[in-house]
DNA sequence: AACTCCGGTCACAAATATTGACCAGCACCA
DNA sequence: TGGTGCTGGTCAATATTTGTGACCGGAGTT
């Protein structure tokens, strides 16, 4: 209580951890990730990042736009058309980003065969061995079903 | 749909996600910096990092742990002391969260302008004028008191 | 004897995420 | 002329996650 030297103490912990809360918020990432490669518009990145709501899209979108990474354009088109784009600060923020997005996708296989093994020892060499066969996990889902069960 | 060139396509994106949604957690990177200086006990993380409940503490570390970017050792003492350290994956993790944690401290003052700025004009100019001023917000929780206000 | 710290767990409440329906306008197709 | 689908959303209800406070046993402290 009496003693925080610490680098990264309380006061200064706490607004950081709320701005990584958004910041490294999983949709977050990936709407940065794909705004990365090119503007899009509203349902562009809906049918692409896949799995994610309209909601939930449209939220984090309007966070991204207050926080001043994102910047909406309305085109008065026929059917109007909302793109969304990358300011310079959200451009900033995709660097770190994309080196996290890498290394989720770098280490996915890795962490798969780290919960099966943690889940239960029993099968988990069975799934090591077929993770060395094939170089990669066929269909992820299966196994977060299988430790599902298991929990 | 019949396009998807893209590095980053839907299959992919899902296991990704799911990861991400892990990996890039608020209370995850926190633990992850917190971990990565050296070594620590339970309830020193948990004064530390400050604000986290037990319970989040507790399941956040079995996550990392069944992950494996965390080890857990239990020390047989007087009082059980248990210390959670970061595995090699988890050290690895470190780079990218760490990364991700600095962009966040570093840009933290110019989203609380940004966010002032979006919620209403009004105010935004004095806030500006203020960080100008101090180069860095004095106690940003009054920040977020306002902008809720407003919200 | 009462209190506190250790590292949790449990049940419950609150916040948050996701689902699915719906909206209005226009285009395409038959 | 009506059915279907696309545009970018919003809304209510529900599922999931997160946080709260109490409790646990054992040991040391006062």
């Amino acid at each position: 209580m009496t003693e925080n030297p610490h680098p990264h103490s309380n006061p200064d912990c706490r607004a950081v951890s709320e701005l990584l809360g958004r910041v490294g918020d999983k949709w977050t990432v990936l709407i940065v990730k794909a705004l990365e490669a090119k503007p899009r518009r509203f349902n562009e990145m809906k049918r692409e990042i896949g799995g994610i709501s309209q909601q939930m899209l449209t939220r984090t979108l309007k966070t991204l736009e207050r926080d001043g990474m994102v910047a909406r354009t309305v085109h008065a088109t026929v059917p109007p058309q909302v793109e969304y784009a990358l300011t310079p600060l959200g451009r900033s923020l995709a660097v770190p980003v994309t080196a996290l997005a890498d290394w989720t996708f770098a280490h996915l296989p890795q962490i798969h065969v780290n919960r099966a093994a943690y889940d239960g020892g029993a099968s988990a060499s069975q799934l090591a061995a077929l993770l060395e066969l094939r170089g990669k996990i066929t269909w992820e889902g299966d196994l977060d079903e299988m430790r599902r069960d298991r929990l």
